[in-house]
RNA sequence: GCACCGCUAGCUCAACUGGCAGAGCAGCAGACUCUUAAUCUGCGGGUUCGGGGUUCAAGUCCCCGGCGGUGUACCA
């Protein structure tokens, strides 16, 4: 059963640990062997003078066969090994992805130290190495090692460099992922940098980054479903907030006329490639602003963050297909979209048995208990959201389905709301703020008697926040915008490619 | 939620109408001082997602379950 076949050396009998692949036991053998002999596989410190990117940089242009005189120390995980008799070639490349070539010579390194080469280094190991940059034969940059050693040693082998991970395991390990593709590196920075962009633009504007609560007593500011926690403390049920927004507009009455809050959102709700249970939200809100200074606003934050992370306005997606996010942006109102779209009247007086037939006509499922906002919301989507090529602003929606929102300045039964749509979904939502306390109540209240019909998405009525309002806040805008959605529309990817961890059912 | 497809070695994938479970890379042993998906020789490596059933015989057919993907419905 042992390979008896060898006079040069023991072979490395697989680790007797009954359930681990063959791999990982011969690499835990190497490990144990390592420690015996004192070499440590996992020191705290490595002789490191230099990273890959900087040796890549200080030395474009060797010419092929000579060596540069200067020696550095570098260190990075061997991606890739080819071994010759008495010299040997690796690839190791740093987190950032940043490759050079080592190469490890009998006449360099001796003898003992170039058969351990051989015998122990595995790909995937971390390693040092110090020596002289020069060129190979063939004019490949590289690192001639004098002196060599462990950084870290792996147990489990890489994935093969040349084939694609399967979706599950990108997903689940993503670690694995980073560190063999070079577009999962990239995103996890430009999600960093979408971030970074956002946080510029607005505080560049005079707003303030404040910090609202996760665990809330009330769900609200939004019409979602949410997730339930309880607190041992007080034996009180808490909910995972499903929107900052109440909690923003009370730093606005407070007199923080200008805020903003990057946050995880929590809802209960499916999960597919444009919806994940928790997500990355943007919002902000200023004092004296309406929804057209918001509608402004966002566009600005949009292009300033497509600017700093692609570089450009004219976004290229991973399909190859390019996205003009630059100029102004069209907007359409809905009422007067939907008539167009149909050929024939749609105003917010439409009875609902009319709207529920011009859905029907399209095989649009619909509940009964819908709202007739609610189905002009599903016809818009259908007869005129689906259509847009580029990013476009609807505008001025139905009352019933938005009771956070003033009524429009000059237009019944419409309220100053914008949506925002980018390669086919909704990216942010803007409104005038509703600042009139009595109102609110009154829409509230009509939530709270939707939510005891057995509505699970409907907002509870939040005391505290209406008897904030009632001291008085300033006529406002505010928007939502998500992030995840953000990088989505910058890249084209789906958004459990946007999130570093996305929650996956374990398997 | 529903429909369809998938799950086989560390990784990526084969395996015909049910008939000895395979390849490439990775691993082990050997050779090789200019390779770069190195090459050459030899060798190991499997609870075929889990459970049940049909059958002389199941990776393959049937049933139940798990996870994933795609489409579809809803929420952002």
């Amino acid at each position: 059963m042992s390979k008896a076949t060898a006079d040069t050396g023991p072979p490395i009998a697989p680790n007797s640990d009954s359930d681990v692949p063959e791999q990982v036991g011969v690499r835990k053998e190497k490990r144990s062997r390592l420690l015996e002999s004192g070499k440590d596989p996992y020191p705290v410190q490595v002789p490191i003078t230099d990273t890959i990117a900087a040796v890549l940089a200080d030395h474009p242009d060797v010419p092929a066969g000579e060596m540069t005189g200067t020696v550095v120390a570098i260190a990075g995980r061997v991606i890739f090994a080819r071994n010759t008799g008495k010299l040997c070639f690796a690839n190791i490349h740093s987190g950032a992805g940043d490759a050079i070539q080592i190469m490890l010579s009998l006449d360099r390194v001796g003898a003992d130290e170039l058969a351990a080469w051989k015998s122990d280094v595995d790909i995937g190991d971390h390693v040092w190495i110090r020596g002289e940059v020069g060129a190979s034969r063939r004019g490949q940059l590289s690192v001639f090692a004098d002196e060599w050693g462990y950084a870290a040693k792996a147990l489990r082998p890489l994935p093969v460099a040349h084939k694609e991970l399967n979706e599950e395991t990108r997903v689940r390990r993503r670690y694995l992922d980073l560190i063999m593709s070079p577009d999962a590196r990239k995103i996890a920075r430009q999600r960093v940098e979408t971030l970074a962009s956002l946080r510029a633009s607005l505080t560049g504007r005079d707003y303030l980054e404040v910090e609202t609560p996760i665990l809330q007593t009330l769900h609200g500011g939004a019409t979602a479903r949410p997730f339930v926690t309880h607190m041992n403390a007080y034996d009180i049920d808490l909910y995972l907030r499903i929107a900052p927004e109440l909690f923003l507009k009370r730093c606005v009455v407070g007199g923080l006329e200008r805020v903003f809050d990057i946050n995880r959102n929590f809802r209960n709700e499916g999960a597919d490639s444009t919806h994940s249970p928790e997500f990355g939200m943007l919002e902000f809100y200023q004092a004296y602003a309406d929804y057209n200074d918001m509608a402004r606003i966002t566009r600005e934050l949009i292009q300033e963050a497509a600017q700093r992370v692609c570089g450009t306005l004219l976004v290229t997606h991973v399909d190859g297909s390019t996205h003009d996010l630059g100029g102004k942006w069209p907007e359409v109102r809905v009422y007067p979209a939907l008539s167009a779209a149909l050929g024939q009247e749609i105003t917010p007086q439409t009875p609902s048995a009319e709207l529920v037939r011009l859905c029907e006509a399209v095989d649009i499922k619909i509940d009964p208990n819908w709202l007739p906002g609610r189905l002009v919301e599903e016809l818009l989507e259908h007869h005129v959201v689906a259509k847009f090529t580029g990013p476009t602003f609807v505008r001025d929606y139905p009352v019933d389905t938005s009771p956070l929102v003033r009524d429009h300045r000059s237009e019944a039964d419409v309220v100053e709301k914008w949506d925002l749509y980018v390669g086919g979904f909704e990216l942010a939502t803007g409104y005038s703020e509703l600042v009139d306390p009595v109102i609110q109540r009154e829409r509230l209240l009509a939530q709270a008697q939707q939510s005891a019909r057995g509505d699970v998405e409907a907002m509870a009525l939040d005391e505290d926040f209406l008897e904030a309002l009632e001291y008085g806040m300033p006529p406002t805008g505010g928007v939502g915008m998500g992030i995840d959605r953000l990088l989505m529309a910058l890249t084209g990817l789906g958004i459990r490619d946007t999130i570093l961890f996305p929650l996956v059912k374990p398997s």
